[in-house]
DNA sequence: CTGTTAGCGCCTTCAT
DNA sequence: ATGAAGGCGCTAACAG
């Protein structure tokens, strides 16, 4: 049907160069007015579409910005993603969305491609490394490209990041707990290789010595992100011969499970036992019983990371700027673990 | 830091022609085997990337597809994006997220900026209209762009289209409620403009109907969805006359609203109240009083559109094929609908 | 104010 | 089997 039309057809179509159409559509000062009014016309007669791929070689920006998140059909992550292009959008940056499955080769080869396909920028939150470390971040690095990590951070020089303070989240919440009355607090945590989840243990763990507590490793367990996980935990947190009677979790999806075994139980919640999460997944508030949870604000994480991508683009090239934001964790205090209340 | 080099740096540094190292990268038959190895050997030891942007302008493919959603911090539509992502990666396309928030003018926009950005095709779930329907979809076509519709579609002459059989989905809760012994059923329904909620709609009546029960125009209401409104349309409806014993939500979360008022208004579920929502949004299942649903399988109905992407990217660009594929609904039959079990 | 020229990085005829 | 040349569509010097 209707074929691409470029410059040259409407500069042919006028009677002049290409190079007058291109100054015309851009708003280039100097150009007669009335031709610039002639080709801004005649283009949008012909429905003319400038060719964002030709002006992207050219100027090798491509106005795309690559999103690398372990899954994207996460509340917390979809909640980023969607921040991030509510703030880019409306500077003209398309957003790309890759995913790891927690898995770093994929991870590397998804910084690779991204660098291939010559975004402007990149905004992720790192996996746990599964796989060799290649030197695909140095490989950004090296390209000047922008990396900004949000949530899920590395130590990486030069690199900036957004992030939640995830050590006050796990006080806050360990705090919280011990403020209800609850004396011996187990902590389900995921991977430590990750900063975040070994913050929160280390929030979790200095708020129990602030308050003349002792800390024990065995109330200590690693768990997967899942329902099943918190299951499987109280399990075994149940057979200890010092029995805990209460959980702070790393996961809103393990706290859950925990739940669901301990009511399995004819545990009562929070008499007996006290719950709470971390992320504020939609449900822990939907949840009859529901569940406290630590809120990590991801919108607002997303346009945060955004708008510092967007300082960084305009910088000038030599200098490197290292910016690193830390928003305030939100406890959200709920039924599962509110004795006061209830 | 390294400079981006090019097959004209390797080329210069073999003192050979760039068309010679290019043919080598691309495993061109004819070319010397032995030439082809030094070439891929010294383009590893240089570093070299291809450059895709020039790539994408020499060949017209920009190895980009994009997708429109109203939202992307959905449940299901972020496992639609999963989907999608996970079936075209194997195949070296990025994925381009685009949001609507419900609005047409948002659509259209979307829609102009992903052909400007030259993709390879648009894979989308239509808003209902909000503003003047300009030409956007019209110009999709016109450019050739295979453009394939997800879960809210729209008829449009040569479309594909991936959806599932709402009608159905609207039957088979509908149907259920009567089995569990309601006898009046109300529907929360979603903006008639959209085929999913007409669909759905028309379902639930054809049950009442197959049934012989009768149809009452009062007991369907347009709500939002969200927990508030579903909270408000409990009010209204019990309110009736023909006070109803039992809803069918096409909204999760209107469902849930109503649960929640009337819990509050000490009206047992399922006993004297059933409730049934739509999408099997991951909360329905984690409720104590767990909420009966349909599911939409949504990875299953990404993985399919990019199937149908990718056979409408293959083929001769003269032949037009329009491929409906109707997914399956399926019943989550749990507490807040089971009287029988409870 | 506008035309000419050149080049972004790659591929692909056409020669040789 | 390789070199030379042109072009994808656009912009940015450099002229005039």
């Amino acid at each position: 049907m209707s074929e691409k039309i470029t410059i040259y057809d409407i500069a042919k179509k006028l009677n002049i160069t290409a190079a007058t159409v291109s100054r015309a559509l851009n708003n280039n000062p100097k150009i007669k007015e009335s031709t610039r009014e002639l080709v801004i016309k005649t283009a949008a007669s012909m429905n003319y579409k400038q060719n964002k791929l030709a002006l992207a070689l050219k100027s090798g920006r491509s106005n795309n910005i690559g999103v690398i998140v372990p899954r994207i059909d996460s509340n917390f992550f979809a909640s980023v993603i969607r921040g991030i292009e509510e703030e880019l959008h409306p500077h003209g940056y398309q957003v790309i969305i890759c995913q790891t499955h927690e898995d770093s080769k994929r991870e590397n080869e998804n910084l690779y491609t991204l660098i291939d396909a010559q975004v402007d920028g990149i905004l992720m939150s790192v996996t746990a490394v599964t796989n060799e470390n290649d030197g695909a971040f140095h490989n950004v690095l090296e390209k000047n490209v922008p990396l900004i990590f949000f949530d899920r951070s590395k130590n990486i020089d030069g690199v900036s990041s957004v992030t939640i303070n995830d050590f006050k989240g796990g006080y806050m919440a360990t705090q919280h707990l011990i403020n209800e009355g609850c004396c011996c607090i187990a902590h389900l945590s995921g991977d430590q290789s990750l900063e975040i989840f070994k913050n929160r243990f280390l929030g979790y763990k200095q708020a129990l010595l602030d308050n003349g507590m002792i800390f024990k490793e065995e109330l200590v367990i690693s768990v997967k992100s899942s329902v099943d996980a918190g299951k499987e935990a109280i399990e075994t947190l149940l057979s200890l011969e010092t029995r805990p009677d209460a959980i702070f979790s790393s996961s809103d999806f393990a706290a859950l499970g925990a739940i669901q075994e301990l009511k399995e139980r004819h545990i009562s919640i929070p008499q007996e036992f006290c719950v709470t999460g971390f992320s504020n997944e939609p449900f822990t508030k939907f949840m009859e019983l529901s569940i406290t949870s630590v809120d990590q604000s991801p919108l607002e994480m997303g346009k945060m990371s955004a708008r510092v991508f967007l300082e960084q683009v305009d910088k000038t090239e030599t200098i490197k700027i290292e910016k690193k934001v830390v928003l305030a964790p939100e406890l959200h205090i709920r039924k599962s673990s509110s004795r006061t209340d209830s």
